[in-house]
RNA sequence: UCCUCAGUAGCUCAGUUGGUUAGAGCAUCUGACUGUUAAUCAGAGGGUCGUUGGUUCGAGCCCAACCUGAGGAGCCA
């Protein structure tokens, strides 16, 4: 007799003496009816107690929350929701969960609360689905690259360069705070830190990568992310992984088909593989949504919107025609918007780009051909001087979900451009080495793993689709 | 960091122009019932009204500061 999982108990179509299952009452109805779960599915198995023949005693200790172990027969079952059930022979309660105290009452909970709660919110149903579809969106985007001949690289954590320009940093130090070493000149003197310089964690492994793609070809790293920025939105996170493939040979218009080709890999994944999660959070979002007025109330459903994304194609559109779309749209000439688009080269607000993919195009919106005054030092400038080879893959209701360029290859080009924003060349000197020997044309992107998670959720705050999120003023955990 | 809103029972919330003993639903506990699916019925317990200070004869309610959370903005992924 082997244990087994309530999703392989649940497939059972035949009825089975003696079977053994353990896993965590959500709830007991009625003295007779436990809803045990394992994690091993969304689904509940209903195990049925004879309470006439169980000692009072130990049916008193089967509280939502408990763990136990049962062992019974799997039988079909005589009520309506669902098709088999486990007749309990024998129940032991391997851990008791005092009912008074047990945050997770068998009742609605807001996702405020919960976070609070984040050690037991993924025995709810809502985060165990949204836990098992990270996983399995990791599994499918290591699945992805693997099988379209990429390496997957990991870029060092801890990084000695501050030049990388994609944020504040976290800085990694053993200097006793309170009595730092000092220069001659009073600062805190780095070359006694534990590297013997200033390191901080890393806020993107690109330029690590870009020195693997010009070796091994075609690259990826997918791992923690880590800025300091004080932003508090339901978007951001100090610390959060990150999915960034570099590709040596490959142009803007190469990374767009790989971005694009890669969003609808992982995603058909997932509506393969996790069916029963994703359904639940259909029906999650459709019934919170039936309290909003219909205006607010989004057209598509969740796995309508998934299957929408992987069945069309993203719309590419550059800088300049959606200046010209925005330019000349009614919210603009209205002055609707609070940034008023007047003339090329002003950036876009996330108001500018919520009007183009859920206004105006209806889908996933590719932006690309950035002005280069607006986008980083390693961009690849275009011939018209004014330019960079930059993308941008905006999704309804997430906004920027995927930044990326083709990268500088030219040595002075790339050089006149860190001069022009004081980056000094010796921070970079292993970076500036790859366009001295052998360089070439080279691209990647960068993929904040936790709005795609987001995407395929339908979550709306980046806090509920990381177990443990880090915030300002937040590491609990 | 900025703007807006919120903080009252374990949870979700109500609380009138400032006025006696702060309410409800769910959860919990006790009892009844027993093939339930958010079970049902009856009863009970449960509160430093975010914190500190102020105004007032009197503050859950008014004022100030701070803390925490949410939504939006900026920054970005």
């Amino acid at each position: 007799m082997t244990t087994k999982t309530v999703a392989e108990l649940l497939s059972q179509d035949v009825t089975l003496q003696d079977v053994t299952v353990k896993g965590w009452v959500r709830t007991f109805r009625a003295n007779r009816f436990i809803a045990l779960n394992d994690g091993s599915t969304i689904n509940n198995i209903q195990c049925v107690v004879d309470f006439e023949n169980f000692d009072e005693a130990l049916l008193k200790r089967i509280t939502t929350g408990a763990a136990v172990h049962i062992t019974g027969e799997l039988v079909e079952s005589q009520g309506k929701g669902q098709s088999v059930e486990i007749q309990v022979k024998a129940l032991e309660v391997l851990g008791d969960s005092d009912a008074e105290t047990y945050p997770i009452q068998p009742k609605k909970h807001t996702f405020e609360f919960l976070r609070e709660n984040a050690h037991l919110r993924t025995r709810t149903s809502t985060f165990s689905a949204v836990m098992r579809l990270r996983s399995s969106l990791s599994f499918a985007i290591h699945k992805y690259f693997n099988e379209n001949g990429f390496y997957y690289m990991h870029t060092p954590i801890i990084t000695g360069s501050d030049a990388e320009g994609a944020g504040e940093m976290f800085r990694v130090s053993t200097l006793d705070p309170k009595n730092p070493p000092l220069t001659e000149d009073g600062d805190v003197n780095y070359k006694e830190d534990f590297f013997g310089k200033e390191t901080n964690l890393t806020v993107s492994g690109q330029l690590e990568a870009e020195t693997f793609a010009m070796s091994l070809g075609k690259v990826y790293t997918f791992g923690p992310t880590f800025r300091a920025e004080n932003s508090n939105t339901s978007r951001h996170l100090a610390e959060f992984w990150m999915i960034e493939p570099e590709v040596a040979f490959m142009d803007l218009a190469g990374n767009m088909d790989l971005a694009e080709d890669f969003m609808k890999s992982v995603l058909s994944y997932v509506l393969e593989n996790n069916k029963e999660d994703l359904e639940f959070l259909d029906k999650r979002l459709q019934d919170a949504e039936k309290s909003l007025p219909q205006a607010e109330r989004s057209p598509m459903n969740l796995i309508d919107k998934i299957k929408f994304v992987v069945e069309n194609n993203f719309k590419r559109v550059s800088y300049t025609e959606a200046i010209d779309i925005l330019r000349n749209c009614k919210p603009n000439k209205k002055k609707k918007f609070k940034y008023i688009i007047e003339e090329w080269g002003a950036d876009l607000q996330s108001e500018h780009e919520r009007y183009l993919v859920e206004k105006h195009f209806k889908c996933p919106v590719i932006l690309f051909d950035y002005p280069a005054n607006i986008k980083a030092f390693y961009m690849r400038l275009n011939e018209d001087g004014k330019t960079v080879r930059a993308m941008d893959i905006l999704f309804p209701g997430i906004g920027e979900m995927v930044g990326g360029s083709q990268r500088e290859e030219r040595l002075d080009v790339l050089k006149e451009k860190m001069k022009a924003l004081d980056i000094p060349e010796e921070e970079l000197w292993w970076y500036l080495d790859l366009r001295k020997y052998g360089t070439a044309v080279h691209s990647g992107f960068g993929l904040g793993f936790e709005r795609l998670v987001m995407f395929a959720t339908g979550m709306g705050n980046i806090r509920d689709v990381i177990p443990y999120p880090r915030t300002p003023q937040n590491a609990e955990f």
